[in-house]
DNA sequence: ATAATCTATTTTGTATACAAAACTTTTCTG
DNA sequence: CAGAAAAGTTTTGTATACAAAATAGATTAT
């Protein structure tokens, strides 16, 4: 027997070569829903399919299937014979979406509560403490991004990935809106210390009472959300 | 002014021909959908495209299209080059959707107690003693279009219609399973119990404690489908 | 006989082609 | 000139065609 022992194929292809062979599709679907999320594509706008070929170098089949699957995950709507739209939300799309994402992040904190080791625990505690550092310099962008990042970790602890993609589904549908819509500086105090609130839920690992604040907050934001929404609106009507 | 009015054109079509046109894909997911939760497509099968192209006499594209929609449904699993699979639901899988399922249904339960109207709540409770009646004679089937009745009656009074599509896509999914797996007749005496609760904390409009026994009525009705699961694993292990 | 390699077939991924519906523009009529 | 009708253009829906990957089968070497 040889003592150049041959290499197994999966198992070196496994560690060199882990990405599994892209499909146009796919690259489509997360490249078009960041365009969605980012803004670039505005909520109403018409989305021609051979605007996006040419801007993908693609040809219509890999872009419609991609197309399909967006507006099967919510960001557009397809009508018939008229093609693609980015879905515009309505405060009444809002007003539905927010009780749902409350109840699956009430969820997450029940389930993380049960969950969460103490390093876990140690490391959302530094965010919320740099968090709270960007709210005393008023500095809104990293605010936000810490802000997101506590709210990932949290549902991350709670060790569902359904509950994540599901969650995420949602949060990324009002992400543009809810990163746009500036916050009252009394609605900005109150988000801190309903921060506050959850953090000392965490640290006793009461689920129900960092079930119920978290389930305060969205309903908070809501209302921050359906605020913009209405500025956003009322724009549109000045500009025609 | 001529006292013979005018049809106005949308008017008119909005009572006559309310459907608008069907495309082949809507179609097809509808169909595909249809073949996967009533089982003739079983958990873990392929899903070739020739086969179903042939099936419904169409070509691929359209087809394609359809599985990609059904993918991000959750029906179906498409991995590169490789082609189509129907969703597997393994223990996890359920481990996963019975807590979300739950949250989603206690919400409803919440929101069905702000919004219920008399008659709806006499609409439900006279199912739900049709549903009792099923039980005592222990007529599974007709039991079963009931109680599902019942849920989506609740779902229906929470009036959240994106509530409802997605707790139908994740109760869709395990639907099947839910079905098939026999409950024991301890379990289905306790399912009863539970179901008078439901109907008290509708009388009384009691959210949280609607709410309760739904989540409690979800949890044990998780561990039904996973022992179903659990069989059908063994079966198909004796099988091989 | 078994395992590995090479070949052939099938299946999927993508591009193109054609048909039908929707939108534009032009032309006609009052 | 306004508005309706018609022709032309664009856009979408579906079918087909070709390329690449994967699977199945045959062949060879050990």
């Amino acid at each position: 027997m040889s003592d150049i022992v041959a290499p197994i194929p999966e198992a070196t292809a496994a560690h060199a070569d882990v990405r599994e062979p892209s499909t146009l599709h796919a690259n489509l679907v997360a490249q078009i829903r960041e365009l969605v999320i980012e803004g670039e594509l505005e909520p109403g706008a018409k989305v021609p399919e051979r605007i996006l070929c040419e801007r993908f170098d693609v040809s219509r089949t890999p872009l419609r299937e991609a197309l399909k699957t967006l507006a099967s995950e919510g960001w557009l709507e397809i009508l018939p014979h008229k093609g693609a739209r980015v879905t515009r939300l309505s405060e009444e799309d809002v007003d539905q979406m927010f009780p749902i994402m409350g109840a699956l992040e009430a969820l997450s904190g029940e389930l993380a509560c049960a969950n969460l080791s103490e390093e876990q625990f140690a490391e959302i505690r530094a965010l919320h403490y740099q968090m709270v550092l960007h709210y005393t310099r008023r500095d809104l962008t990293p605010y936000f991004q810490v802000n997101q990042l506590i709210h990932e970790k949290i549902l991350a602890a709670a060790a569902n990935p359904l509950l994540v993609q599901m969650y995420q589904t949602l949060s990324g549908r009002i992400r543009r809106a809810r990163y746009v819509a500036n916050m009252s500086d009394d609605r900005w105090a109150q988000a801190i210390e309903e921060h506050e609130e959850m953090l000392s839920a965490l640290a006793s690992r009461n689920g129900p009472a960092l079930a119920d604040v978290l389930r305060r907050h969205l309903s908070n934001k809501c209302e921050t959300v359906k605020a913009y929404l209405r500025q956003e609106a009322a724009e549109q009507l000045d500009r025609a």
